[in-house]
DNA sequence: AACGGAATTC
DNA sequence: GAATTCCGTT
């Protein structure tokens, strides 16, 4: 039996759809190694270990080859796999784990949260074992609104949740709304893989029931559980032991099955299956958050994205909490402001937190015997085991860093000198195809990307029309702060045979972390933040500014990309908990601010420095109600030729490359059966918010924040 | 082992 | 679009 709410931590039952992916029906990679990942069967062949969403593949070949047998392609071997993976790192689904053969991890932001926007957040606590990724729950009663920013899930308070059925009304549209990838006319027979395939086997209990979120337009997601959610946050959301929707029921076996497996990550989710209850098919698949930046509103995609608006209308209040809720996200995660650019008409609330109340994240969930697992397992995971207990590493801990927080990102050199820049450029010939290069050297033809770097910079200088920018494809790419502003057009350029750059960053930064991901430091910088905070020591000061950059536009979209990147950061690092101190903080200056920033102008006088700096660079300008969209891009310029100095970053970033042909295929050579298993007992994160006193730099950030924010509204709004 | 470009396939 | 296949490099 593995209702959904039994089996344990997995995906919502849909995630495993092939439908579930939009780009393809195909199922994809990374579903396919969740999938291997939650069954206990498989765990002598993969398993979670470690970090948060990290996880090992303990028999390259078995995987491969089930692999290649669910793809139908024999000749599949890890060498092909890994490749397959390899792609995923440019995507941010995943990041290798340096330095542990066959271990990646799974950029949970990216697949979770995006996927599961309206997922809320139960209450604090955590009891998912760090590798764990966020655990979706379907559970809930109520519809958490938005999207998607961590800090929902983060957030230790339970302050945020927005009141229940508050979107019911979405949910029930999105259920029905071609939103949902099962309903679609596209009509996928999906279930093949899992969804209901299952059906008949075990699966079918797990899509059906799954609903426990049924009830109630229930089908509503409720959150990504945060590592730092508390079991029984997790089981309360999604009722988990005791059952979600309330059905008792079903979970009898729960007792054995539900352990399978310590670290997994994710519980069960209480979606509704699929089919029939269907009702609230998840508008977003997890596919989308492939997609750089779904939940933003650029993203393409609109279809999938309940926030485009387009679709469903809101009611302003609900907005209202929503977006308070999401500024606090946005502060305490430093995610860009544009989050909050798809609702164009709402003020923004301020956001308030609580300071105090950390939870004691730390909880510690101990192991739970392995309840069930199969008999045919060879052997468990002993390894796995560990990891309950040893924590990997807090995100915190990571760095010592008192005042880490996820928000600011340290590099911004923004005062810096350009010298100071921890990166370096290489120019580089231009590709060469395949062919054509047998004559040639091997030189380094590699890096597609460019230079764009950071991405800011060529954001900015396009004037607000970002949406003729390539976000929607990747917004990663765009992102980074484009030390070269030319960048989409040099890329362009490029294709036609110009030189590269490719803008490296120095790499002292991440022998830091080391293990951890695959080099996020060629990221975004916002993103790094833990890297981040390693630097930040060193260039203390500077770390703040980036976030101001953020320009808003909905129409517009340059933006940097930093809010995605962040969360992805996070993700893979395991988000680390907002700061109590800064609440307060935001509260009471820069929320302040920013209100009144709201009401009329972004800028005062006296504020903070990095305020003024900007009004003094707008000069006159500013007092007015001068068009936002210039104001922005003036400070974001200046932003830009700061940071430029150092970032660069994205040097990798994946350039969309132009696709070809498509196909379509139906197939299905299946072999795996499920389980659902699950296990429930993860670790626990040992998360602590502790974080110490704001400094001035997150201050600053936050104030950033904030204008930003206000400004975006503003600008929406009229002036 | 891991990376990533290029071409190809579905 | 998401691999798959090859393959040279690190």
């Amino acid at each position: 039996m593995k209702t959904p709410g039994d089996t344990g931590f997995a995906f919502p039952e849909w995630a495993y759809k092939p439908e579930s992916s939009p780009g393809s029906r195909q199922i994809q990679l990374w579903h396919f190694i969740l999938e291997l990942l939650r069954k206990e069967e498989y765990h002598d062949v993969i398993a979670w270990q470690g970090d948060y969403g990290e996880f090992v593949i303990k028999d390259p070949d078995e995987v491969a080859r089930l692999w290649g047998a669910r793809k139908c392609k024999p000749q599949m071997n890890y060498d092909k796999l890994s490749r397959a993976l390899r792609y995923y790192y440019n995507k941010r689904i995943l990041h290798k784990t340096k330095g542990k053969r066959f271990t990646y991890k799974f950029n949970f932001n990216k697949l979770v949260l995006v996927n599961y926007p309206f997922f809320d957040v139960g209450s604090t606590g955590s009891s998912v074992p760090q590798s764990a990724p966020p655990v979706p729950t379907g559970a809930g009663t109520h519809f958490r609104f938005p999207p998607s920013t961590p800090s929902e899930v983060l957030s230790p308070n339970e302050d945020l949740r927005s009141p229940g059925g508050m979107f019911s009304t979405v949910a029930r549209r999105m259920a029905r709304g071609s939103v949902s990838d099962c309903s679609d006319g596209t009509s996928v027979n999906s279930e093949i893989e899992e969804g209901n395939v299952g059906a008949g086997e075990e699966r079918g209990e797990r899509s059906v029931s799954g609903g426990g979120g049924g009830p109630g337009g229930g089908g509503s997601y409720r959150s990504i559980i945060h590592p730092r959610l508390s079991h029984e946050a997790l089981f309360r959301m999604y009722g988990g032991p005791g059952n979600p929707a309330g059905h008792p029921g079903p979970r009898g076996p729960a007792g054995h099955r539900i352990h399978q497996e310590p670290l997994s990550p994710f519980p069960v989710s209480p979606l509704p299956g699929p089919p029939g209850a269907g009702l609230l098919a998840p508008p977003l698949s997890p596919a989308l958050s492939m997609t750089p930046t779904s939940h933003l509103p650029y993203t393409p995609s609109p279809t999938l994205s309940p926030m485009l608006g387009s679709h469903f209308s809101f009611n302003p209040e609900d907005m209202k909490r929503y977006l308070q809720a999401h500024t606090q996200s946005v502060y305490n995660y430093g995610l860009s402001p544009r989050a909050f650019l798809q609702y164009p008409n709402i003020v923004i609330p301020q956001p308030h937190r609580p300071a105090a109340d950390k939870p004691g994240l730390a909880a510690e969930r101990a192991e739970r015997g392995g309840g069930g697992e199969r008999a045919g397992d060879r052997h468990h995971h002993p390894s796995l085991a560990h990891s309950a207990h040893h924590h990997p590493q807090p995100p915190h801990s990571a760095h010592s860093h008192p005042h880490s927080h996820p928000m600011h990102h340290p590099l911004h050199l923004g005062e810096e000198p350009p010298h100071m820049s921890p990166f370096k450029f290489k120019l580089q010939p231009p590709p060469l195809g395949r062919k054509q290069r047998d004559g040639q050297s091997q030189g380094k033809p590699r890096q597609s990307s460019l230079s764009s770097g950071s991405g800011s910079g060529s954001m900015s200088s396009t004037s607000g029309l970002g949406s003729s920018l390539s976000f929607g494809s990747d917004l990663s790419s765009a992102s980074g702060s484009g030390v070269i502003s030319a960048s989409s057009s040099t890329q362009s350029l490029n294709s036609a045979g110009l030189p590269k750059i490719k803008v490296e960053p120095i790499s002292d930064i991440e022998s830091e972390e080391e293990v951890e991901v695959t080099d996020i430091s060629d990221e975004d910088p916002d993103e790094r933040d833990n890297e981040f905070e390693l630097l930040s020591a060193r260039y203390s000061r500077v770390s703040n500014h980036h976030h101001n950059h953020h320009l808003s536009n909905g129409t517009a979209a340059a933006h940097h990309p930093s809010q995605d990147e962040d969360l992805d950061e996070d993700v893979f690092k395991a988000p680390a908990p907002p700061p109590p101190g800064l609440m307060p903080f935001f509260t009471s200056q820069h929320a302040h601010r920013g209100l009144t920033a709201l009401k009329s102008e972004p800028v005062e006088p006296g504020e903070s420095h990095a305020a003024q700096s900007q009004a003094a660079s707008t000069g006159a300008t500013q007092g007015k109600c001068i068009p936002l969209k210039l104001r922005f891009k003036r400070r974001w310029s200046e932003d830009q030729r700061m940071e430029a100095s150092q970032e660069e970053s994205d040097d990798k970033k994946v350039r969309p490359e132009e696709g070809r042909n498509k196909g379509r295929q139906t197939n299905g050579c299946v072999e795996m059966e499920e389980d659902g298993e699950d296990g429930d007992s993860p670790p626990p994160l040992a998360y602590e918010g502790s974080l110490s006193a704001p400094l001035a730099s997150h201050r600053r950030v936050s104030a950033e924040l904030h204008r930003a924010t206000a400004q975006l509204s503003l600008e929406n709004k009229d002036c």
